[in-house]
DNA sequence: ATCTTTTCCGCAAACGGTTGCGGAATGGTT
DNA sequence: AACCATTCCGCAACCGTTTGCGGAAAAGAT
């Protein structure tokens, strides 16, 4: 299908294959002369060399593979990102696979990338994912995978997460510092750990400041309509902020706000976490905690090349997250 | 890296390799006893053919290049899923990369995708892309290169579009059918032939039903902050109806919307062109025109696997860009 | 003139899979 | 027993690149 191959150059210029292969890595053996005639011809000829050829020989792929549970979310956009640009940098080539939140297209895809030699993995887990046999296998042949975002509990996995705790307890001292009464806490499904991470950690963080009696309605919604359900439903318990653990509930409960015509932050505060861009679609902007997927991606791919050469490391949290004020708290 | 190889199985069998070939690929040659061993062998081995090893023979590959300005797009989000979707039931593997709007990037990915020895290109021009020849070139050498969206103008390159002068007449005319008198039209850079073909369908419209006296105010925006002070601007004069060409000028809209507490559909009409993931976005929910990613991914893909088959087909529209009303207009 | 370096380059095998061709083994027919 | 057809399988070459090894030619040393 495409273009220009070692033998086709010796032929042009006389030599043999070997040295043509030599020539363009400039290997000492080569006269400079010959070096030149080759160097020349290859460029006119837009010489690439073929990849599959080299994966064949070498048995290693300059392929990573990427799995995420769909590219339309912010956070995974930014943080592919990040690992494309490490990749090309690095001189790896990237493919991206979604797995739809569904077990099944995970093993479809997985499939695929070994078809495909892939030299490591980086993956986001589904949401019900339990069985990480497939992966386990992976990582036996010699083909690192990077679990992040929504990774599984075993800990001696090489896992890259945000730091979750952190980000709720920055966002519940937010709260507590405007002196909220009555805080509407909202999050994700709880079979999820970076659900039960965060939850946690806002909690006990909340009550664990007594001194202000400050009230918690806690509510689960696992989609963005469901959070809009339950937002215009717990409105009526007249909570004074509204804290959303990701971007997709923080929509769902935007969409509510809409509904009820509330008027942010005069009628209520809100906070949630995010990577940063839905909060800023928004006027007032809303106030978050950024947990940017761009920096995870650039974690992950230092695990990865670590892992690469052999070392692994345990769960490793991005120490950043930060508290960006918007006007709606 | 990976697993097992024909050479394996056929030495734990003791035969040769090249009946254990035939035998995976149900060829008459191979009886059905031997068949089966080599196959029960071949599963619990996890045996999956070399993709390099094929593609080296075969001078084909089995992967489709898709290059994009941004993924974080819904428009392409879904363009993607569908071509992910048809690549995957056809056997093939898809790589994106992403341009960033800027062409020097694209070159590079073109590079990347040479290396790779991609069977076909699918990609969206930056807005910046003036010379598609390194396109041509691939072209040239049998690797067809399907252009969507954002299309050159050459009229004997494969392109594949959406309804923009349908979706624009149908937005001029729900503006028509509410009776507005005094409409502002947001439209993108007039490089791009998408934003020339909308804005003339448009205007055109608009103006040829003369009896209704609109009045039109047009202005361009090639950001979303740009749309934000733009709208913030004419709003002074007290215009009823706003259109938007694309997501991006609504975002930007909207925001100068909610600065400006506007109530619509009340105060102001609004209406856009629009995948339909950020209309829905808000409350009421925008009024807009589809204009379908996914199905336009289909379209593509078909248009790649008739070219693979050695056809060439001139630019095609896809026929459905259908209005969905919300609450805005 | 003979011998040793140095410089420069080619041979050949290997990576894994495919396939045309030829051939051994088996069974059946006279 | 001699012959033919059928069934089943192996040999070998090829795709493009890399690399250890060995060798020819040129240059230098004695």
């Amino acid at each position: 299908m495409n273009n220009a191959t070692l033998k086709q150059i010796s032929e042009a210029l006389g030599l043999s294959i070997s040295t043509v292969s030599r020539a363009l890595k400039h290997h000492p053996d080569i006269s400079e002369k010959t070096r030149k005639r080759v160097v020349e011809l290859a460029q006119t000829l837009d010489y690439e060399p073929n990849v599959n050829a080299i994966s064949l020989r070498t048995s290693k792929s300059k392929l990573f593979g990427l799995i995420v549970p769909t590219i339309s979310h912010q956070f995974y956009n930014s943080f592919i990102s990040a690992v494309e640009e490490e990749s090309r940098r690095n001189g790896y080539s990237l493919m991206i696979l979604q797995s739809g939140d569904d077990p099944d297209n995970e093993i479809t895809n997985l499939k695929l990338f070994r078809q495909n030699r892939i030299a490591g993995l980086f993956i986001s887990l589904s949401q019900a994912t339990t069985n990480i046999e497939p992966f386990l296998k992976l990582k036996e042949q010699d083909v690192p995978v990077i679990f992040f975002d929504k990774v599984p509990e075993s800990a001696e996995l090489n896992r890259v997460c945000v730091a979750d705790e952190q980000a709720a307890v920055i966002s519940a001292n937010a709260i507590l510092e405007k002196k909220k009464k009555k805080v509407l806490a909202l999050f994700g499904n709880t079979s999820l750990l970076i659900t039960r991470k965060r939850l946690d950690a806002f909690t006990s963080t909340i009550k664990n400041k007594q001194k202000n009696k400050t009230e918690l309605i806690i509510a689960h919604a696992s989609s963005s309509a469901e959070a809009e359900v339950i937002v215009n439903e717990k409105l009526k318990e007249k909570p004074d902020a509204v804290f959303c653990m990701s971007d997709e509930i923080l929509l769902g409960a935007m969409k509510a706000f809409q509904q009820n015509k509330m008027d942010y932050p005069r009628d209520i505060g809100i906070i949630a976490i995010s990577d940063g861009l839905l909060p800023k679609q928004y006027w007032p902007e809303i106030t978050y905690v950024e947990t940017s997927g761009y920096k995870l991606g650039k974690l992950a791919f230092s695990g990865m090349m670590a892992s690469l050469g052999g070392s692994s490391f345990g769960e490793e949290l991005i120490s950043g997250s930060v508290l960006v004020r918007g006007g709606s708290l």
